[in-house]
DNA sequence: CGGGATCCGTAAAGATACTG
DNA sequence: CAGTATCTTTACGGATCCCG
């Protein structure tokens, strides 16, 4: 368990031992992020099994990544203890340079909009939404076969952003049709957002300021190096 | 084997892929730390099996961490990429936390003169010493017992160090007699030689340049954040 | 529904021996 | 020296079930 016995001598082997097992980094990754609860974490991680994630934050905290904490409900809870989050500028970094290298042709053969969709679900930036209303904005992406066709992103102020795959039947405020490579190559950060609007890869119909302030709420990969502004290496299909 | 399928869109997702199964960062350590042949990685790389060890280079090669090579002799090599080259940072970063949060006291509880005198054995900074000659250093731990308690060092500049566990039957250029724990923890950067030679936890005898230059050669661990002129957190036993 | 525990089949890792 | 081949052990992943 604790004994993986690495050469105990040398420091990276010791943090090898603690980073190492599976599934580890990227629950750290959602703690930082936010997320408190058990069944939280399990959505941002997809994935795990409710087994491992159990016993792998047993052994977070027993490494000391790791504390439970109780709510005044009593409701059970964990979160990041000071040992993690100097862990975190390391992990972005690792972030940034997976980001860099790898291959994004090889990403960009591999498509996937219900994946998509759930990671931008957690970016949506709701504090740009108007308070105290509901904010629905449907994807479209015309190429695909009707089940996989569409998503809706329910939104409001303060609350976790939802992922619809079936219509919620309310009203939507903004329509978007993409090209699924046009909207990964964007949201990755390896084009933006302006220039797959300006070549039709995506179209954006609906509420004027949500289009103006798109790049304020459709937040980007945290670990794209450049700004917004980058120069697009490639685009629709 | 590529496919091991976490989150795909991802960055750090990404990055666990490559670099988490066992052994991989360990590996990329000694590559970075001059090593090129198959056997030559596998000593610093204490426990790994040849089997893996093979398992592994393929992979990293695949994933863009490692090239083969060939010498103008004809004999196999490896090396790292571009891509490995700035992943090192990242390592280093791991290390530095990993040193600075690392309990000592457990660390200092689990103490083992062979595995100690392995790792001290790759920092020895043979340019330190007459070039030409060969230096022998003599490490004796007398709480330990008989087939324990004597290790020597045999260094030429230019060469690895040997680590003999019987006597070389060379002449000795430098006598050490050291407490188990205080050797550790100075070596790990946890406490300083001169303040463990202070304590009389570390008795050395013999040449006097080499001991007025013991800093120069006997280089400790690289993610030690502090000077070697730091506070000592405690020392003999 | 949140927060797990149990059981079981598969996929890695470890130990050892052996070969070109 | 540079690996393979083989065998055993451990970890992982999936399905199911339990409890408040």
């Amino acid at each position: 368990m604790s004994s993986d016995c690495y050469d105990s001598f040398c420091p990276v082997a010791k943090a090898c031992d603690i980073i190492e097992p599976r599934w580890t980094l990227l629950i750290l990754c959602e703690l930082s992020h936010g997320a408190t609860r058990f069944n939280e974490i399990r959505r941002g991680v997809p994935g795990i099994s409710p087994t491992l994630l159990s016993k792998r934050l047993k052994e977070m905290e027993q490494h000391g990544l790791v504390r439970r904490v109780e709510s005044d409900a009593g409701e059970p809870g964990y979160t990041t203890t000071a040992m993690a989050d100097e862990l975190k500028p390391v992990v972005q970094a690792l972030g940034k340079w997976a980001h860099r290298n790898i291959d994004k042709e090889v990403s960009l053969s591999k498509l996937d909009a219900r994946l998509l969709m759930w990671n931008m679900r957690q970016k949506i930036d709701t504090s740009a939404f108007p308070p105290g209303t509901t904010t629905v904005i449907q994807f479209t992406y015309p190429e695909l076969i009707e089940s996989e066709r569409h998503y809706w992103l329910v939104a409001r102020p303060g609350h976790p952003v939802d992922l619809c795959l079936l219509d919620p039947r309310h009203e939507v405020d903004l329509f978007i049709r993409a090209d699924l490579k046009a909207m990964t190559s964007a949201w990755m950060g390896w084009s933006t957002l302006r220039s797959e609007i300006n070549s039709n890869s995506l179209v954006l119909i609906g509420d004027r300021k949500l289009i103006a302030t798109l790049e304020t709420w459709m937040v980007r990969s945290s670990y794209a190096a450049a700004p917004e502004h980058q120069v697009a290496t490639r685009a629709s299909a």
